[in-house]
DNA sequence: TATGAATGAGATTTCATTCAT
DNA sequence: AATGAATGAAATCTCATTCAT
């Protein structure tokens, strides 16, 4: 009989494109729960069933509402690492000078560390541990976008003499590895205090960029 | 009533204490497999299985002289470590002068790693990833003596003046991870050159610390 | 006390008896759908979802209208087995010589295989594959309804003497293997030519049957 | 340290080459298991467990000797099917004639189905039911071989002028479908008796292919 | 000293079905 | 008339560990 294979429209469950109010709500808690269970057994112990019970829901539901474990995964990844880009995009993009936007973009950054200490915390454990079924670890994904502001900010600071002359990639991750110094602090303790790094990590990147911060 | 005299206990099992010879090769043998897989495969896939078929051993055998994986694993992270703070201690104990002896803690830290960088990289992603049965991160335990002595180097030299005065776990954190910023780079990319890093490394650290490097 | 006159009693539900024409459609669109999906990814991976999805609807549609998937697959094996009996039965029943009646037979079935070659693979897959809940295979269901018109064609033949004399279950059997070949054809591909096969297929089941075909 | 990752030997578990007596032993226990379990309640409702309900065996255990349960099956329509093969073989090459070694071929196939008509009706139903993770049916695996004896055997006839001229592709495929009416029968009732049709089978053929049976 | 055999717990994923709207 | 949300059952597979030898 009339058969003539129509090639296979749009899943109708929910995957992307037009998202229900409700469906984001869930999306929301579910990445919400991941972080939770990331925070309190470890990424790989933070199985489905775990994240669904923490979330009040059938482990089906979640993949329900993400394709797979790895769509919660990545979406947690994704939002965290995104909101910490907009938070320090916010604060630098108003500045011109290259010493104040580095200033604007340190104290962002390690402020937003601060202040979403259990997402951030979540979202680096499951970068440095999770693999995709390839093989490849999350955190070689998209490995330039995340650093394009910083390095923009140190090279014109260079080509400015506002900082010291170093190779660029170099300056780059330094400056990155000290800034990271908060996320380490926070996932070692997650109630710990970083009064005092904030209070320093400015003045020490100044000195070791050779500002004169007069 | 003790009067018939015990014979002598039997030879300890391959735990602690006395290891013969083929004891210690097999462990050693071992554990280099597990650091191949973790760096081939990533931890959370680094089974028994995998890491025995490297060794071209029976995955019980690994049981048998490690007990469980997991006491494999704790070896690895354990020799690993210690190794890298072997190659401080040997670098800076000769010396005496708190900034020759940060310059030369520094330059022999990120030397090790460029050396041992395919052992550090695993031990590094066993240490974050693995969690004990009560949920316990390794880089949780014995935390302060792998910076014991750099933190011991730093107070002396602030208490001489030589460096410019912080909070001394402000400090030490800080060095840290400009340091571990050559793990990092390993990590990403096993084959990468720390040349440049290496070059740029001390000076950074000198600056940000505020030593006079007339 | 039946006193009270009871309104009439609501619109059917859309089960059995009289059916909407909207109604109607949606099942043939169904069961189109579902010749589709199997036909594309085979019996054990036509789910719900994926058929729904091919018919542009909502999984929970089809259960709607066939009450559950077992409703739409016995639908599809009916009428697509149905319209092929249609076929045979109005070629057969004009003609009243046995093998001429025969060769009626054989031509309108391989021809209608051609012709629903879609319909047909996706039947005959459903019908080999699926189980009721109480693990009977469908092609156990109504199997002599099927055979009967041949059967007695057969049957009349050699009563007059045109057929070899063979147990009239054999005969059926190996008449009707022969013209499976047909389905079998399309099934491995189905893009196949049966120009081949329709043109001998005939003289082969006369040479069988010892028709004499002069 | 020394970590120079060595390029993955083979597997330790039970894979190729080499096999135990008892592997073997279990392989070929489950093979049964698997033959019984689809017999009875079909390929879909095959599960793991259920067969290694059967074989009082842990579930694991089943892909402890198969890599998976798609190696299993693989194994069980391969034996049975090259069981097949070698019956056919073996009565088919002490004989020259055309006619003849058809002959042998038919009656060999008929008995073989009779004697071993569960392990042909599972592995027929895997055959036809299961598909490869790509999606590919198990019949369009290694169609030619399966039909190259026969097919060679009525060429043979042909040239000779001892079988009606038919193109070969069309009379291999006549010939198969009406042996394979055996195992419908056997796959429809497994307690068949298949005497009335082993009798008339190869005469039928004879007739159908021309063949002068003085 | 070492291993092959076997297992049980748990992980992810699929899917038909239910139900409120 | 139709659907989105949600679920529970079951399926395959992975894996550390045990044990007799």
């Amino acid at each position: 009989m009339r058969s003539e294979p129509t090639p296979a429209p749009p899943p109708a469950e929910p995957r992307e494109g037009a998202r229900t109010f409700i469906e984001l709500a869930r999306r929301r808690q579910l990445v919400d729960a991941a972080v939770a269970t990331v925070n309190e057994v470890g990424y790989h112990r933070a199985s489905l069933a775990e994240i669904a019970r923490r979330a009040q829901i059938a482990k089906s539901a979640v993949v329900y509402y993400f394709a797979s474990k790895e769509g919660l995964l990545l979406e947690l990844v994704g939002t965290v690492f995104a909101a910490l880009g907009e938070s320090v995009l916010a604060a630098v993009e108003v500045i011109e000078e290259p010493a104040a936007r580095l200033r604007a973009y340190a104290e962002a950054y390690v402020a937003h560390v601060d202040a979403h200490r259990h997402a951030i915390s979540a979202a680096v454990e499951v970068a440095v541990s999770h693999r995709t079924a390839e093989g490849t670890p999350l955190y070689l994904i998209n490995d330039d976008d995340d650093t394009a502001l910083l390095r923009s900010i140190l090279r014109a600071g260079m080509e400015q003499g506002a900082f010291t002359e170093i190779p660029l990639d170099v300056a780059t991750g330094l400056v990155e590895s000290v800034l990271d110094r908060a996320i380490t602090l926070v996932q070692r303790d997650p109630g710990v205090d970083l009064g005092e790094l904030r209070a320093h990590v400015v003045p020490y990147l100044f000195r070791a960029l050779g500002v004169d911060d007069g």
